[in-house]
DNA sequence: ATAGGGTTAG
């Protein structure tokens, strides 16, 4: 190594390899690698030695990259920063982890060498931080190491921080970092944007972005532009979103691709879909990504025929949709229930070869499921090889959505023992296939499972394990879970309000929802449906009627089906028959076979035949499909002796092609189920059973109880 | 003479 002019050879050498590394040419750098060999140029020249390990890095090439930098004998900083930068740039976690792999290597061995990291040597490794496993500690520590080298007002270092810090949420030690910051460029500004848009931080984006024109006009391009535009993607922020749209096209940024698409994005997000269509009409460039971001728009807003509309018109401009269009028409598919365009949508990704593309397939999965078709969503999670842990939660969703949570269960235990990692979203899946089965001993397992992976009770997972243990009887356990949970959403509450009411805590149901007010959250539709069921259930009459008033009134909620029928519930339980009998004729018509039919059950409880008999016969001016309103029915007119009316009844049921489902039940025993159809005599031990109900009815027979026998001894005399 | 940061839009 030496400070004396350079020979010729050497030099010739280290401005071809300048030029092979710019146009990443690997075959002409190859052959000048070997000439160098031969005529020992790279082992006299440091920056000939320097520049090989450059050009291997920027070819992707890290393996001989690595072999070249090994082979410096005098390796200085920028050696280092070559070999640490190159691995970096690639990025994933193996890289990064090399990377800092190479830092704490190149700090180990800085005394004996005098090689001291920089700024170069600093963002190769802030950039790498982000993709490691575990990243807070390393980012941490890497960052006190740059502040003890005094880089870190180095407008690189700063902004690769900043940058480094928004990737790992934490957003505000990346403001620390921005506003220490001696000199900021247009990176500076929009690494910091970035970070509060990954938060969904839109107010302080549009903040620092406000501050960025007053401060710096020049800096604004289009990256600042599609970083504030990612930060608006919510309704609230549709004012700033048009501020930033007129700013686009005073500043002619408008006609830059990137930033139309991302306007015509966040119009979408916002539900202006009116808007979205025209920026989307009068661009003046449109791509592939342009009508992605409108397809998805109007599937995200709920108006799926409108984005399978877009689909088609997409194809018919002959448009070549992405993977990321593709997702967005299954998803489209899937809210409405289009299997057959579900099914189209599966032969063209199959065409253009997404097939082991993992994001389109897990859409695919999720379209067959909501479509009801799960064997269909089972062929497309077993085509791939390495389904990831969001394939996996979509088919066990998929089955319990359907109903089938033993299917679930077994697809679950299947994960586990391939020894896939679980997220929030599994646990909290699998937890409602428990729950729908009652199944505590398996939830109980599952909680086991919570604990040990080491979720915490947050939302998703927190709520489905109190529901669990509710919805299977054991309200204290999931109260407890309910109590310990750090924070809750209106969902919560709702949920853990039905598991007490469910389990005849009614009272304790009523209280929640007033400790729920209390502690500010607002109720939703289904809040009020708890909290009348539970007065129905407690037979508080008054009460029901204060909070069924208070609904629209104050929250201006609109009472939907489910809250009259529980008013109707609620009257009909109290004997309140008449008063009922009005409410339902005062309520909108189009909820009559609801609510006649709970009244209708009402006057059998209270025996009261004329108002059954006019319930009844509601049903069947409207066309009623329940086998029990006929079936009760004509019990009613065969004990009032009305025989041609029976007979009137019993036509109309024939003619209504009514059939009755037998009841169903089961019961989980010794991690066996068992299950009970009316009617059937298939369990082994039906005999026992048999005689056992016999003893049972006795006893409560003898206590004095008298069950509502007539209608049922009426319907098995005609 | 050699080494460094934004992937933003679906």
């Amino acid at each position: 190594m030496t400070n004396l002019p350079l020979p010729s050879p050497s030099r010739s050498f280290f401005s071809k390899l300048l030029l092979c590394t710019h146009e990443k040419n690997l075959k002409q750098g190859q052959i000048l690698h070997s000439q160098i060999i031969q005529t020992g140029s790279s082992s006299s020249c440091l920056f000939v030695a320097n520049a090989i390990v450059n050009f291997y890095a920027k070819c992707h090439r890290l393996t001989e990259a690595k072999l070249a930098f090994e082979e410096i004998q005098n390796k200085d900083v920028v050696s280092w920063n070559c070999l640490i930068n190159g691995y970096s740039q690639l990025g994933g976690s193996r890289n990064s982890s090399f990377v800092m792999e190479l830092f704490q290597r190149m700090m180990r061995e800085e005394s004996e060498n005098n090689v001291y990291p920089n700024g170069h040597t600093f963002t190769g490794v802030f950039t790498a931080v982000p993709d490691l496993k575990s990243p807070l500690g390393a980012g941490k520590q890497a960052h006190s190491v740059a502040v003890a080298f005094d880089s870190v007002s180095d407008v690189y270092v700063g902004s690769s921080l900043v940058n480094m810090y928004g990737k790992l949420g934490l957003v505000c030690d990346a403001r620390k970092v921005f506003d220490r910051m001696p000199e900021r460029n247009s990176f500076t500004w929009v690494n910091m944007i970035c970070g509060y848009a990954v938060q969904r931080l839109g107010v302080e984006a549009m903040r620092v972005f406000k501050l960025m024109v007053g401060v710096e006009e020049w800096g604004l391009n289009e990256f600042v532009l599609t970083s504030v535009l990612s930060a608006l993607a919510t309704t609230e922020f549709i004012v700033s979103g048009k501020q930033i749209h007129c700013l686009a096209i005073k500043s002619g940024l408008l006609s830059v691709v990137s930033v139309g698409n991302a306007i015509v994005t966040m119009y979408g997000k916002c539900g202006s879909l009116d808007d979205a269509v025209k920026t989307f009409e009068l661009l003046s460039d449109k791509n592939t990504i342009s009508w992605s971001a409108l397809i998805t728009g109007f599937a995200k807003s709920g108006d799926s025929e409108k984005a399978l509309e877009l689909f088609s018109k997409m194809n018919s401009f002959m448009m070549k949709p992405s993977e990321f269009t593709l997702v967005g028409v299954l998803n489209a598919c899937s809210d409405i229930g289009a299997v057959g365009e579900g099914k189209q949508v599966h032969g063209y990704l199959v065409k253009l070869g997404f097939e082991s593309q993992i994001y389109i397939m897990t859409a695919m999965v999720d379209m067959y499921a909501k479509c009801g078709c799960v064997t269909d969503a089972r062929k497309g999670f077993d085509y791939l090889q390495e389904p990831d842990i969001v394939l996996w939660t979509s088919m066990i969703g998929g089955y319990v959505q359907n109903g089938q949570n033993e299917d679930a269960l077994v697809l679950y235990c299947k994960m586990q023992i391939g020894g896939i990692f679980p997220n929030e979203l599994t646990m909290a899946t699998v937890l409602k296939a428990c729950s729908s089965l009652a199944a505590l001993e398996q939830g109980k397992q599952i909680h086991a499972n919570v604990v040990k992976y080491g979720f915490s009770l947050e939302i998703p997972v927190g709520s489905a394990l109190s529901i669990m243990y509710a919805k299977c009887g054991s309200v204290n356990e999931g109260n407890l879970v309910f109590r310990r949970m750090p924070t809750r959403d209106v969902i919560s509450w709702n949920s853990m309000m039905s598991g007490l009411s469910q389990n005849g805590y009614g009272n304790e149901a009523l209280e929640l929802f007033e400790q729920m007010m209390s502690e500010g959250t607002k109720p939703d539709y289904v809040t009020f449906v708890n909290v009348l069921s539970a007065c129905s259930h407690m037979g508080l009459v008054e009460r029901g009627w204060i909070y069924f008033n208070k609904m629209s009134n104050e929250f201006g909620i609109v009472p939907t089906v489910e809250h009259y029928a529980c008013m109707v519930d609620l009257l009909s339980r109290a004997g309140k028959l008449t008063e009922a009998k009005e409410f339902i004729e005062s309520s909108p018509t189009e909820h009559g076979l609801c609510l006649w039919q709970i009244l209708l059950s009402g006057c059998r409880n209270y025996r009261d035949y004329d108002l059954g008999a006019y319930a009844g016969e509601k049903l069947m001016e409207l066309g009623s499909k329940e086998s029990s309103a006929y079936v009760l029915l004509s019990s009613i007119y065969t004990l009032l002796g009305r025989r041609g009316d029976v007979e009137r009844v019993r036509r109309m049921m024939n003619l209504q092609g009514v059939n009755k489902e037998p009841g169903c039940s089961w019961i989980e025993m010794k991690s066996q189920v068992h299950v009970f159809v009316a009617g059937d005599q298939m369990h082994p031990q039906d005999k026992h059973i048999r005689t056992e109900v016999q003893r049972l009815s006795k006893l409560i027979k003898d206590e004095g109880f008298k069950p509502v026998f007539d209608l049922l001894c009426a319907d098995l005399e005609s």
